[in-house]
RNA sequence: GGGUCAGUAGCUCAGUUGGAUAGAGCAACGGCCUUCUAAGCCGUGGGUCGGGGGUUCGAAUCCCUCCUGGCUCACCA
């Protein structure tokens, strides 16, 4: 039931003025003790010229509502308060949570489109530092989130496994390969390489010049280059996928930027036929003046070879073709957002359909800088993932190694891998970050274990019980408490709140949704007996509790982190 | 200099289709474990919402302007 609409219908027959005005104008107070919906009266003030005040109370004189629905109406400074019944308020909520049980929050508004994210996407060589932990957690929950919804989702990590930095590595492993020994930790020996090269470019241009005539050389089929990159690419991947393995992130693709590479010719030929193409300094650019992008896009180098942007254009292409898409998600730093404006904008002169360039965005996100500086794999300045975890692991275990819990192992990785990803999706996407290993290993507070903790207490409760009491024969008149309500004002929120976050493309309305229901929970718990002696007192309860869990469970798992059977 | 994102409590952040006394967490301090797990709950202190103008009955939120910081501005990705 819209209760918006009832209560802009009742106005609107006191005042005589239109229901969608007023609808529009009736608003959820911040502070509940203000009840459940609002409805400011200064703004009607001129036109039934009176004082606000006044208007409220006329409008509460005369009102006609259902006391089973509206159980109060108040005048506070001009504003007209109204509370819903309780048990109209429950009712509401556990009839739809009955609709879809353990599903709850699932929708099928996306039946029929598809969306593609493309996350993670790091480069092949290279150590997986914090840096690279926010696309790979946002996009993972992206693609849980519009999967939730109905969508038909595509997870693609677009590998970095191409370019001038290949040509680096290439050029450093000829200078210094003989001086390691790559059967233990590989990456971090090509990290030392990759450091090593680039120190020595910046120091000798000319360096830098060999590196791009190899990467030349490389693209037209080197096979030197081409053994060594499959060697480097496959080293990677081992590492690469346990650090996913960990975090539970999966792909349906990786199919990375080198595949790319055999379509640049095609794509500069197509945007050549557009007459949008021109030379300058011997590269080939598209301009984009005319569509506000003061900056050209290159998309051939002076020495004929292909750049970022051919092979993400050739991408745009190829997923066109192979999904249809509808959208096309590029969870990529802010650091890009100009190049993937051109990007874009280029796209539009490939002469695919409107619903594909439309679909294009980039769903952007802020810095982590270390504390001495930004995170460098040219300068070797980075905090590792996989470090990071495994203190996170530790810790977590060290907490829990004199509980009585069974798999101690499992549930140490299940914690302290839910307080990394959760620290990673707990504020907006835009805000930049200041990596700091303390708060990254805070177990306490609005973290990913508090709401964990509180999953957990949901299931042990309802254990406890060892029954979940039928809906339909509570006695919803038992629920009095504040913290109840509350609590099911929030339930009832939830698929609010997700499409919400879908609309933004911001998992961190999810986290904040969920810390506010496992607070609320933790009020609950604390102020009320669930297991009571009065028997219908324990079933609405338990129900409450049983509804509390499904959401925390289900958002939990739209973050992508689990919950531990005990902590 | 241009573009762009940001500036809210000591720290990290919520809060912007304009609304009531600006909210959390961390840190500090004080209570609460013979009672469903204390990774918890309850409470106290802490604010020129970067500055200044403007619009409005009403501005952290909208407009203008200035200040500060991040990112970015052609052959890296």
């Amino acid at each position: 039931m819209d209760f918006k609409s009832y209560i802009a219908e009742a106005i609107s027959k006191v005042t005589n003025i239109d229901k969608k005005e007023i609808k529009s104008y009736v608003e959820i107070p911040k502070d509940e003790t203000n009840g459940d919906f609002a409805f400011p009266c200064f703004r009607l003030a001129k036109e039934l010229k009176q004082a606000p005040v006044n208007i409220a109370n006329n409008i509460k004189d005369n009102i006609e509502i259902d006391s089973n629905i509206i159980s109060k109406v108040d005048v506070v400074n001009g504003f007209l308060n109204f509370y819903i019944a309780n048990e109209c308020l429950a009712k509401e909520t556990i009839q739809k949570f009955d609709a879809q049980k353990e599903d709850y929050g699932k929708s099928n508004i996306g039946e029929g489109k598809t969306v593609i994210v493309e996350y993670s996407s790091p480069n092949i060589a290279k150590p997986f530092h914090i840096g690279h932990l926010k696309t790979t957690i946002i996009g993972n929950s992206l693609y849980k989130l519009y999967k939730f919804l109905g969508y038909n989702t595509i997870g693609i990590n677009h590998l970095g496994d191409y370019g001038t930095q290949f040509a680096k590595l290439i050029e450093g492993y000829k200078r210094w390969g003989n001086e390691y020994d790559f059967s233990t930790d590989p990456i971090d020996k090509l990290a030392d390489i990759y450091k090593r090269i680039n120190a020595l470019c910046e120091d000798d241009e000319k360096v830098l010049e060999e590196c791009r005539e190899t990467f030349k050389k490389f693209e037209d089929g080197d096979p030197y280059c081409i053994e060594l990159w499959n060697k480097f690419k496959e080293l990677s991947l081992i590492e690469f996928n346990k650090i996913y393995d960990l975090l539970g992130v999966k792909f349906d693709s990786y199919k990375g930027e080198a595949s790319y590479a055999n379509q640049r010719q095609e794509i500069v030929s197509i945007l050549e036929k557009t007459g949008k193409v021109t030379e300058s300094q011997g590269a080939k650019i598209v301009d984009l003046e005319d569509v506000g992008i003061s900056t050209p896009c290159i998309i051939q180098k002076a020495n004929g070879a292909s750049i970022y942007a051919t092979r993400d254009l050739a991408a745009i292409m190829y997923r066109a073709k192979t999904y249809d898409y509808d959208k096309c998600l590029y969870v990529v730093g802010e650091e890009q957002s100009l190049y993937l404006k051109q990007v874009f904008a280029v796209a539009k002169y490939l002469g695919l359909d409107e619903k594909y360039t439309n679909g294009l965005e980039h769903v952007s996100y802020g810095m982590i800088r270390l504390p001495e500086g930004k995170m460098s794999s040219r300068k070797g300045n980075f905090f590792k993932v996989q470090d990071l975890l495994d203190e996170a692991i530790s810790k977590s275990k060290e907490i829990i190694q004199d509980r009585d819990i069974e798999d101690k192992d499992l549930v140490a990785k299940q914690v302290g891998v839910g307080a990394v990803i959760f620290e990673d999706l707990a504020e907006s996407r835009t805000k930049n970050q200041v990596f700091d290993l303390k708060e990254a290993l805070n177990f306490n507070g609005e973290t990913g274990p508090y709401i964990q903790y509180m999953t957990v207490r949901t299931n042990s409760v309802i254990e406890k019980a060892g029954y979940i009491p039928s809906s339909n024969s509570l006695n919803l008149s038992k629920i009095t408490d504040r913290s109840s309500i509350k609590l099911l004002k929030l339930i009832d929120n939830f698929e609010n709140i997700l499409l919400d976050a879908m609309h933004k493309n911001e998992p961190s309305i999810i986290s904040r949704y969920l810390i506010d229901v496992a607070q609320a929970f933790s009020t609950f718990y604390n102020e009320n007996k669930i297991l009571s002696e009065d028997k219908e007192e324990q079933d609405v309860r338990i129900y409450i509790t049983y509804m509390t869990k499904i959401v925390l469970t289900n958002g939990l798992h739209l973050l992508g982190i689990e919950v531990p059977k005990k902590m």
